[in-house]
DNA sequence: GTGCAACCTGGAGTGCACTCCAGGTCAAGT
DNA sequence: ACTTGACCTGGAGTGCACTCCAGGTTGCAC
């Protein structure tokens, strides 16, 4: 079973090693496991769940949200539960990107009648 | 010359009237004319410039770029300066529809993969 | 002319999501 | 063994963009 440095694990997931260890005390990852001098060892599961957990704040997903995901991602049936949180979640995404796709357009409306001016 | 009050245009720029106060603190307004009274009234030109301002925040233009546009728009000599401020929020904006259309791409993978385990 | 809502000011407070710090421990190369 | 860099903890600090507050003034409706 491979593990991962706090600095690997950082690096291949994205997050600093400050937001690991905050996302550990906020209860959105599990207790990570621990060598024996007590320095953090991530798993392939806590991997895994990190990339998505970075998909899901990248699209904007609150960290309250998040911790609800990654609770539900520490028993395996709650998927459910995780279906419905996903969905939810797609729909939130969608009406943020309709909204910010009206607004590129004013904004290239805007582009257009300042060109025109010139 | 029509004028708003602050109330009417917080409702018609869908900013707060603390947030139409605090923008003119911050410069990103110029200073609103006032009634004999002291209350701000709004004009037409300030409605359309704040009705812009609301589509550069909703695409992420950062305040301190707002306040550098609302600036510009202070003299009429500035078109090209906004032109190139607006061109690079407008590649910024693109950049950042591309990285979450992407993961909304993932996230409704995941989505598609939770499916099929039901 | 009185009530009451809307407005004024300067300044303090809030929420979110990190990010940094001090003071100490652990691990790997030489 | 020793150095050096990565890591540990609890807790404080940061940046952004508002948002709220106290204590007072204005202005319309009755």
């Amino acid at each position: 079973m491979t593990t991962y440095t706090p600095a690997e694990t950082a690096s291949l997931s994205g997050f600093s090693i400050d937001t690991l260890r905050y996302y550990e005390r906020e209860g959105i990852l599990p207790a990570v496991a621990r060598t024996a001098g007590g320095h953090r060892a991530y798993s392939d599961a806590e991997l895994g769940l990190l990339e998505f957990l970075k998909c899901l704040r990248e699209t904007g997903m609150p960290v309250e949200r998040l911790r609800r995901y990654g609770q539900l991602c520490q028993r395996d049936d709650t998927v459910p539960e995780r279906i419905a949180l996903l969905e939810e979640h797609a729909e939130t995404v969608q009406k943020q990107l309709d909204e910010v796709l009206a607004q590129q357009q004013r904004l290239s409306e805007k582009l257009e009648w300042y060109r025109s001016l010139g």
